[in-house]
DNA sequence: CAACCATTTTGTCCTAGACAAATAAACGTT
DNA sequence: AACGTTTATTTGTCTAGGACAAAATGGTTG
């Protein structure tokens, strides 16, 4: 309320990158074919990207994110595209995401009632068990959160302490449980590019319930790391885990890369939404669109790796 | 050890810079400027980044994080760089940081012991208690890890298992902590572009158990965001951590950035061992070297702020 | 309805020059 | 010898418009 307030900043063409996760070479591109986004230009010549369009991009890529395509959007004006997201809940299986618990863990967040966010999720967590709280519950929180963030209605820091809480709460009740000594044992990570730790949280959680060894590495490791990281610790299964945040392709390209290092006796498996926009596969790794399929693989893993185990054993005795 | 042995696979631009995090444009002007790295050209025309290459870009990022500069290591031999390496712990303050824990600690990552190294961990948490447990063992064991990391004596998956195990410990200390009232209420979080969490966690951990409201919001939030969540929240003091990873230059603008935007009536710590490397100092920011100081910047601010409430509040009743 | 082929869309890569910010070196001052 | 200021060098990022392969779409045929 008293000074500093942000009037119509322009920022440079490597903080829109960094802001959109849009590539500069794209925004170029974009800019010579379909006249948006259209900067002015700084004293030295280079690129000044205004608020207004920095939000408009922002949108863009959140419509992209539900699979809509750049010639249709970039170029249409920002009613039109406030139109598709308002309508955007896809006509299937969207539902009312903002029903019961999603509700109500709003309200919190908008009220900055930190404690009792916690004490809420907590309490939830302990009624309903470690596993649908996280399959269900977490599942459409996010989305919720995630929906409404995108639509303005919260704010970034709101968004941040949501996750922050939930990240606490994960942790916490994944080292309560014991180590597990069954097989598979899985190493859990994310790809250079993607920061977000909460898929992994919640697929580690997945795991552990179901018995799985776990061993997590954080986010950001390069591909040869994970792969020497693999061998170190005798793997059966890397996981790595994507947000909506990262780019398709890229995602896919650094897939394909790490599988291509990794040894091919070890299963690769890819967690995330973000296998909702594209039909495209990666030879040897399993995607995994949502958390329940996390089960469908493990129980297929056993299935295939319990006969050889018993032949192998059984006649040497 | 079927097919698909890795004969010198060749690698494209892109995943050299996911994997070094060099920038595609740098990787082009050294090349230009250095004549290395000289990639091979596909069928395509495009650079084809042979497998010695890039781990000798590898190396040279490494060298760099060491404080070398580009233009004295990327064209020299390999041979060169890795007598570097070897004779790069600097001479003076480093001392003797692998005693004791710092030794034990080490040979539990290079032997990949995740379980024991955690079980080991919090022994020690236990037996010291918190606030010397973060304010010496694991400042020192950081140092240490941070150390033999860039000698190339740990892999970075170790660092990353190391960091991972931590913060399992960190966060599950500091969730089983009440919840408390007293003041002041510090928000805490970093800055966009430091990404890591351990200094954050660490500082959580001091300021708990002296009975400081903590709101953690996680790392990379805007300083605008940082702001309002200040104000939204009530809270007495912003707190913002740095690493080492951090340019010194990109901290200090950052954080006068934030100083503007901030309340006044506001305090803004800033933690981290980042300054030890400059003596510049931003007007209106206390900066903590240590995690020693802490709690002496707590004892100062609960001096200022009890005098006036005192004074206050007697003569009204 | 599924599988194929042609067409359009789209992201990434290319070259080579330019410049400002960061850093080191040189110099003068206390 | 330690510190502050100016000058020189180093270094990363930006720009332009063209090119092309991979992906998605639309149409046609079995």
């Amino acid at each position: 309320m008293v000074v500093g307030e942000t009037i119509d900043f322009a920022v440079n063409i490597s903080a829109v990158e960094r802001e959109t996760g849009l590539s500069k070479d794209t925004l170029r591109v974009w800019e010579r074919r379909y006249g948006f986004p259209n900067p002015t230009r700084d004293a030295n010549g280079e690129r000044a990207y205004p608020a207004d369009q920095l939000e408009k991009l922002r949108l863009i890529r959140r419509l992209m994110d539900l699979g809509m395509r750049p010639g249709k959007i970039v170029a249409a004006p920002l009613a039109e595209l406030e139109a598709h997201l308002g309508g955007a809940h896809g006509g299937e299986g969207a539902g009312d995401v903002e029903s019961g618990p999603a509700q109500e863990v709003l309200a919190l967040i908008r009220a900055h009632q930190a404690a009792e966010l916690r004490e809420y999720l907590g309490m939830t967590l302990l009624r309903m068990g470690l596993r649908p709280f996280v399959t269900d519950v977490l599942a459409q929180l996010n989305a919720a959160v995630g929906a409404a963030w995108a639509q303005g209605r919260i704010a970034i820091f709101e968004e941040h302490l949501y996750t922050e809480q939930v990240q606490h709460l994960l942790r916490h009740a994944i080292g309560s449980m014991p180590q597990a000594a069954q097989r598979p044992r899985v190493l859990l990570t994310t790809l250079p590019g993607e920061e977000h730790q909460l898929g992994l949280l919640m697929a580690h959680a997945c795991m552990a319930v179901e018995g799985v060894q776990c061993i997590s590495l954080g986010v950001q490791t390069p591909a040869r790391e994970i792969a020497q990281a693999a061998r170190a610790h005798g793997a059966d299964v890397v996981g790595v885990s994507f947000s909506t945040a990262m780019q398709t392709n890229a995602a896919l390209a650094a897939l394909t890369d790490l599988r291509r290092q990794l040894d091919p006796d070890i299963a690769l498996w890819a967690g995330g939404n973000i296998w909702q926009r594209t039909r495209r596969q990666v030879e040897g790794v399993t995607m995994l669109v949502s958390l329940q399929e996390i089960s469908l693989a493990l129980s297929r893993w056993r299935e295939q790796h319990r006969a050889p185990n018993a032949i192998e054993h059984s006649p040497l005795r």
